[in-house]
DNA sequence: CTGAAAGCGCTTACAG
DNA sequence: CTGAAAGCGCTTACAG
């Protein structure tokens, strides 16, 4: 396919292949006149260099990764979420003229193709919980930044959400709101991960307004609408003190609403709800929904950026950035009217 | 950085690097005595093979490109649509031990990378309604799966869904439901185009049913939320006569029956509204979203399993596949109140 | 079964 | 300013 070279632009040209690669890249010193002479050949023979011969030589690709665990998994494969993100790191990227692949790996999986294709860097989302991985992603000596995983490593490079703020804002406004009795639907509560980092937010809040934290009802289940739908019959039947519910993703609260619903529990006169991310589309849900917002496109965006220095300067220093968070209030939470 | 090549294998097993090549491609004949060996100096040195010394031999990336267009415009930005699709075409693809690039790309930016990258092929998504563009992606000579795209070259490629079929259906349920005066929230209607296409089954339905066409109300508009709720509200004050909307897309039709509500009109007892795409999350809304229903997931595995044929077999006739759809029946569509 | 050698398409000192 | 040559890390006939 590729049928054309160097060597036939140089040939073309009646220039050495060097000259061609000069003046292709920029590099050395070459006449206006031969310059221009090339150039014409190269778009007439509609040359384009291979990055596979370049990247031999140079050991850089010009490409990172975006690794997601488990794309399988139900959670990350319904989550726009991911796809904002995405679109984040790629505009990014390209802005660095660097192009991105995609890859879902599994916890015992390779991650050699980052050494076979020379990435220059990855940018790792989500947790992997074990050490292994951890150990794996380490010994392959590329720059990688680390989103939204919870890891105690000084010297990995860390981009992360404020979620125990999150987790704080979302409880403090429902308290002020004179609830009292607040149900918790989060997902698996990990050693240091998203939802244990969000939890203890609500810890605070119910300390600072003196409040125990035994009225706080956790729910550890799935992240889906299907299993807030469903957690929403069951706070209904076996949970009537409750009278707010803070959901740890958007999705959750999407299906804690429509549950209630089911029930005849109105959204928020009976029962307030409280979601996170602030998805676009819970807005113009009925009711729309009060969350905790944060901007996935500029965690993107800033994940590359991060890669990016890194890549340029290996030596820089690890750093956790933490971005911050916003109450985004809308109508799904309202005074409590237990109060 | 990837300091352990194939000549340092070769040279602690003793061994040519013809004979490392041979064990760890699996070809030619080497004893089981030296194949062990070399194995375990690789495993010893943890040696990766370079992907782009091999791709510089095989002119073969194992990569392909999933082709976006303007991944600035917020319509592609918030739409769940392209996340569940990639994840589909990603999973085709590692099936077939392919990566998966990702790139958004102008009308008028090139196509070089292509080339540049030895790509083995790519799904192109939604339409490049210029000609130009088309003939540029033809001209690199490399297999392409088009998806949505409505092309009018046999020679092309092409894996659709039934638009016409989906307008169809959702007009003829908001008929059978006694509608006459229904709306319709669509995007462009370029020549040719997705929309046109379910305009054109919509059409069919008005026409079955002996309904004049001039009945139906055309707003040709962004395809957002936002555009959605303005539309209802323009809708409420200025088309009375409307009881039924129907909406080329969930997104907007989520926009539409909010605005709706922020005009006190009832969705479905007063205005019936019907989407397009059954996205996940539709499912919960209050009320859950009458819409036509399209497998995103199939299209994307099944874009790979025709990009696959292709790579496979380069001069595979060129098929238009269609993928069927389906009208999911759920609340927000009822009786019309005026019939 | 195994190895020496050419060549893929570039880039990069090094001469001139 | 320009070119000859080495080398990046592989694969692939071709000998043996």
């Amino acid at each position: 396919m590729n049928r054309v070279s160097i060597k036939d632009v140089a040939l073309q040209a009646k220039v050495s292949i060097a000259t061609v690669s000069n003046v292709v890249n920029g590099k050395g010193r070459v006449s206006a006149q031969t310059a221009r002479k090339v150039q014409d050949v190269i778009e007439q023979l509609q040359y384009y260099p291979s990055q596979s011969a370049r990247n031999l030589k140079d050991k850089q690709s010009y490409m990172i990764a975006v690794v997601v665990p488990y794309l399988k998994e139900a959670k990350l494969y319904d989550n726009p979420f991911y796809w904002k993100l995405i679109v984040g790191i790629e505009e990014g990227a390209k802005h660095k003229r660097f192009q991105v692949m995609l890859m879902d790996v599994n916890d015992d999986e390779s991650f050699a193709f980052v050494q076979e294709r020379h990435l220059d860097g990855m940018v790792v989302v989500g947790t992997f919980h074990n050490e292994p991985v951890l150990e794996r992603i380490s010994a392959i000596q590329k720059p990688v930044v680390f989103l939204d995983s919870y890891l105690e490593h000084p010297y990995l490079h860390q981009l992360l959400i404020d979620d125990e703020q999150g987790g704080y804002l979302g409880a403090k406004h429902l308290i002020e709101l004179g609830h009292r009795q607040i149900g918790i639907m989060c997902g698996l509560l990990v050693n240091g991960g998203v939802h244990a980092a969000r939890l203890k937010g609500v810890h605070t809040a119910m300390k600072e307004a003196g409040l125990p934290l035994d009225s706080l009802q956790i729910f550890e289940v799935h992240t889906s609408a299907e299993t807030g739908r469903f957690l929403a019959h069951r706070i209904n039947d076996q949970f009537p003190q409750l009278t707010a519910t803070f959901s740890f993703s958007d999705i959750g609260a999407v299906g804690l609403i429509r549950g209630f619903h089911d029930k005849k529990v109105s959204v928020p006169a009976d029962m307030s709800v409280i979601g996170f991310d602030d998805m676009h589309y819970v807005e113009y849900m009925n009711p729309a929904l009060t969350t905790i917002r944060q901007d996935v496109h500029m965690k993107g965006k800033l994940a590359v950026e991060m890669l990016m220095e890194m890549i340029d300067h290996p030596s820089v220093e690890a750093r956790q950035i933490r971005l911050p968070v916003e109450l985004i209030t809308r109508e799904s939470a309202g005074p409590c009217s237990r109060a």
